[in-house]
DNA sequence: TATGAATGAGCATTCATTCAT
DNA sequence: CATGAATGAATGCTCATTCAT
């Protein structure tokens, strides 16, 4: 009948049956959205059309708007993770260290853009109540503290500072350039250059 | 004379002061709660209600609330642009410049939780569409930059780096170091020290 | 007693003493944004504004601001009373009447422009509670059948027709003439040498 | 078992109608409440209330409530078009012509009590600055200038008038008869009756 | 699984009116 | 008499979420 000459045609062609394509078309549509407007002026119903869904939709995947901003911040960090580890050097001296993760996190800034700002909102912003413990960039403080102490076992770095704090520290130096540098167009070469001296002089036993 | 009038007055009970008062408790109230709870989480009834006025009070003394919370960032801002000022070491060298400015920033900080974090919110999050030119941490990565260019004219400073570039660097690594420092409640003078260090290192020729 | 003193004041005319100065200010303002703007778009802040007058002194001449919408009402029903008076026919047939009359209201129009649109905004437009009994319009239309009985007794007008009727029909080509005479410019004389052909024609017997 | 209780209930009681039914309702509560009480005092939240419906399903129709009152004007002057097209007569002579247009006019008022003088509310009571083009008992009266204009042509109708003034005279004419007639119940016939031969000698060659 | 019409708590804002000065 | 800062009930509108289909 016509009844099945349509089954037929809608079998193979645009709905692509099977379920976790829905899920992945709105992860698109949210980064997409959350990194061009922000949190709130992101309706759920904004992404729902934009993965070219109907609005119900969206809660079949996600319980709600803040979950799916949650797993968007997850999936952000757990790809930028990915993208460091897949730049580590191979042989780790401090500067090479330094070079690297500062490379890494430019060029996926260069790749991504807008991705990190969106994903380091504030959780004050997107729920006053559930005060995130520890902010992500604060971690990721805590990572270079880790390198540092490193290197000063190594010798590599002077003994006389504090770890956590220069931790922070070059996290900081770090994020500022790459932001900056994403904004202003600047010279790749020239911006990794400059830090990499910059940080490892610091360092300097 | 003008002052006993005014005390006699004000010491009744009731009636309370006049006229630009009102103005002032609003502003206290809204700080506070842009600073508590974000801009999105506070509603002018609550800034007003906070300053123990009508709401409508609200808006005789701003057009919406975005106006509100640009006047709280502008404020905020000045503030510490005079609380700096106030802390400019007498002697220029490039370590007392840098220690006193991280001394400044942190104290301020220490002095005003929240604050800083709170004005520094992305104008993305309050408004879609007015986006502003330069964000207020870029701008502020700029007087790095001409501290720096200062610093290499003097001999003080490595004529290998580009001054922007490390500007900002040096930006980032202070307000990373003042956001933890005063999240984790370290204790200040080493904070102090060793970022002081740590830059004056990074700096040398 | 407190009551004789209310007495002696309410015994004087009306508003008297002082200065009537401010009621005759608010009047004039009323009048122009009432007639410019409309009877909501108009607030009683406005009102005084324009008269250069405090808001609180529109409250000292007026209970409220329906009540300062039905004095301008009344002041222009007054207004073109007289006018209509001062521009009656010497000789009172039933043609004179109609086309001094006519020229009459053509005129005050013309002169106090929109005024007697404004005054005859619906009181459904103003408060959905106290709908008045008779139109203003119907009222007028009212005159207009005794202009017509009278020309009935004088054997100017046919007796064939209810005088009520078409008392409202002659009021009804009236106001829309001089309406759209006023809208589009259009020459004087010859409105109303039509018009009044046109109803000495209809009414003849 | 909990599947057929269901849809026994499903199938009959609770759920109703689908789709485009709110449109629908939506516009007769509008239309109800609009006639009514007028635009000022009618909520889009009664409107929906009256309609059965929450207040967010207004605005899944209407972008504003100032559209909404738009729709429903537009909506009335189609309805009314419609009903006099249906009314036209099957000779077109001038008095034939007047006094079906009469009668149509007349009888749609008494069908649908105040729609007309609720669609007829000035836009300058509904908003401020979009003042439409010309008035709608202006537009009517141009259509009345086209009847007299051809009446002319036919010789039913003198020609020393100005087809322009005479047909806003004689929509004023019917549109002043036509709303005190509903407001006063007069006897219909003798309305008809009346004004028909006054509008025909008036024009009378 | 997918849909989108429906919902109503919630928001920013206005404005007629009061009252301390 | 005059003022204008203060008020808060009321309004038009939005949007995260639900649920019948």
């Amino acid at each position: 009948m016509e009844q099945s000459d349509i089954a037929s045609k809608t079998g193979d062609i645009r709905p692509l049956r099977r379920k976790p394509e829905s899920l992945a078309k709105l992860k698109r549509a949210a980064r997409k959205l959350f990194v061009e407007r922000g949190y709130h002026a992101t309706r759920p119903q904004d992404i729902a059309r934009e993965a070219g869904l109907g609005h119900g939709t969206f809660y079949l995947h996600y319980p709600d708007k803040r979950a799916c901003f949650l797993a968007f911040v997850d999936d952000a960090r757990q790809e930028l993770h990915e993208f460091m580890l897949a730049r580590q050097p191979a042989e780790k001296t401090l500067e090479k260290t330094i070079a690297a993760n500062l490379k890494g996190i430019y060029e996926y800034s260069a790749q991504h853009p807008g991705v990190l700002a969106a994903a380091m909102t504030d959780e004050l912003v997107i729920d006053a109540e559930g005060a995130q413990a520890t902010p992500l960039l604060v971690r990721w403080g805590f990572d270079w503290a880790d390198v540092v102490r490193e290197a000063m076992r190594n010798g590599q770095a002077s003994n006389s500072y504090d770890a956590e704090i220069v931790g922070q520290a070059i996290l900081g130096a770090i994020h500022q350039v790459a932001s900056e540098g994403a904004r202003s167009q600047r010279k790749r070469e020239e911006v990794l250059d400059n830090l990499t001296r910059f940080l490892v002089q610091a360092l300097k036993p």
